[in-house]
DNA sequence: GTAAGCCGCGCAACCGTTTGCGCAACAACA
DNA sequence: TGTTGTTGCGCAAACGGTTGCGCGGCTTAC
């Protein structure tokens, strides 16, 4: 029925009696075979249905011609099209992508980056879990000559290859627009203060507070845990408050799911008693009734194509060692898409 | 700063003046090595940090230890969270998994097939493009001994392996609790003829409607390109007949979210002047407030990973070659979810 | 005292391909 | 005729492991 074991160049070889190197070089069409021997070697080959073991090749040239890509979660939006990004850059350059969600957790994390060494990636791209704090298992990669290259969840630390987004750019134009409607008190949802995001997030809200000269109150910061139950209370806190914020920055749109079904429970109106900006735009506001007014977008798919490249780069390099490799570092600006630009 | 080559064994080798042969034993603990080598071996081999190199290994035994998915669209949550089911069940057997996006495109899933073929992975597993209605490439495989498996959206054929999911018990209960509820004229929006999942969803709509001795207007069934404007103008189409239906089955979740936008444009009531029931169970409904009285649950995770099973057991019988591989089959009932179920 | 058996290890082939080098045959040139 | 150059091909090593088989030396049993 199928052919057990596909043909080698060895067969071809003894069906016509050469050696092997001459069937190697004539199916490359080496100058130094005679026109007839490679003209004879590559009919024996199309007769036989000869192809390349690709395999023999990557184990001699000691690369497997595939890159490692570790994601948090891919049920999220931002990282499907992040992969989709890879995919694409990935695509011309013949290479395979081996996929790993760490699910948010490190030691999940951990086991993904120890087998995929094993496994001898030409390279890996990273973006990491919220838990991640430690880098250990990826600066262990130097020894095997495997580059790293993160994007959007950068490590906190110098001398590394990344890609990331720049908040900074989108909150401002988010401010405006809700300065120019008329707010002046502007809540903060923050995330946990151990995860990076909600560092930047905090400080970039000062900065763009301050560019705007609005007057700063810690007392309309208030973080959740991101649990659902904890956005809900987080929302509940800003309502209840006697002085109450008329907008919300929100640390992305999941939790801006909850905090809008706490508005509605209370009988509010969104964007009317209250409105907000947030972060990730999601596809499924389109969808939906209570939208907020904008949100900030990161550019999943450019940062991850741009990594790629940067992979890339990193891994031509690795071809020749000894020269210490480059490090290759690029901030894209974030951008506030308005969903109700008539307001 | 690097260490450009691992260590391998050949060192450890020239190291204790051991053939290569013993220290391959050696490292692996072998009875006929004794035991003074074996632990001066083992001691070197700690010493210099060794590790197999299983590129090498894989070379020899043919294989790559990583099985290639293809998958229309990660940024479904149905397949982001088939992937996940497959990653957990390859785990065990320290498998990668490379992924491949078809992106609902024929040619680009055939040349995703051509380059993981190229690859060499062990094994395969697909869900189709809805434009896949020809097989050469995936037939093709068997001349490399590579399975396949397929799931969810599987080929119109015999002779192949694969795991689906059959909509009719779903189908059942989403009818039971529409005649409980007092509908009695229940509409179809139903994807384009070309796709198996319509013909699918067409029969088990007869059979369903028969089963509960409703008559069959053919009037009611309209079917939709996908699109989001053509899911709208089916939508109105049903609104605007004489006698329109009650209640609609739909597609699938995203089409339904176009016609709850038609509905909601209309000034009509989701749920009161009329209903759905979809395909998908989509994890939005929860923050949406005008949702289908039910989803059906096509269990990707639970799909996904007895595909992945099934491929293990088919990439251990492509060792033993010459005997014909077995066909391996199976069919998960749907099952629907209940939104309101206080309605 | 000799046959039989076991222990501990090395030799060499193998997986499929690439590539530096060498060599034979022949041509061209002095 | 001898030197040099060119053409066309083969040899063998290399990539990093695994494994069947053989062999020398020792122990044990009869």
């Amino acid at each position: 029925m199928s052919e057990y074991r596909l043909p080698t160049i060895k067969e071809i070889a003894k069906r016509l009696n050469v050696s092997v190197s001459t069937v190697s070089r004539a199916l490359r069409d080496h100058p130094s075979i005679g026109l007839v021997t490679t003209m004879r070697v590559q009919n024996v080959a199309k007769e036989l249905g000869y192809e390349v073991n690709r395999a023999a090749i990557h184990f001699k040239e000691r690369k497997t011609y595939s890159i490692g890509v570790i994601i948090p979660n891919l049920s999220e939006p931002f990282f499907s099209s992040a992969l989709t990004g890879i995919e694409d850059a990935v695509e011309a350059n013949n290479y395979n992508v081996i996929i790993g969600q760490s699910l948010e957790s490190f030691e999940r994390e951990k086991r993904i980056v120890e087998n995929m060494k094993d496994h001898r990636v030409d390279g890996m791209l990273v973006s990491l879990t919220k838990e991640t704090s430690t880098y250990e298992h990826f600066e262990n990669l130097k020894k095997y000559n495997i580059p790293v290259v993160f994007f959007d969840r950068i490590p906190s630390k110098k001398n590394i290859s990344y890609v990331a987004c720049n908040l900074v750019s989108g909150m401002l134009q988010a401010l405006t627009k809700l300065v120019s409607l008329g707010h002046t008190r502007i809540g903060l949802i923050n995330g946990p203060a151990k995860l990076a995001a909600t560092m930047q997030r905090l400080e970039i809200y000062y900065k763009c507070l301050r560019a705007h000269n609005l007057e700063l109150d810690h007392e309309i910061i208030v973080p959740t845990s991101l649990s659902k139950a904890d956005n809900r209370r987080a929302m509940k806190q800003l309502l209840d408050m006697a002085h109450a914020p008329t907008a919300v920055i929100v640390f992305n749109d999941y939790v801006l799911l909850d905090c809008i079904a706490t508005v509605k429970a209370r009988g509010l109106v969104v964007n009317k008693d209250i409105s907000f900006i947030s972060f990730a735009n999601l596809p499924i506001w389109e969808y939906m009734d209570n939208v907020p007014l904008g949100s900030i977008e990161q550019f999943p798919y450019e940062q991850s194509s741009m990594a790629t490249e940067f992979l890339f780069q990193l891994i031509k390099h690795a071809g020749n060692p000894g020269i210490e490799p480059p490090i290759l570092q690029h901030i894209i600006d974030s951008e506030m898409i308005e969903y109700n630009p008539e307001l």
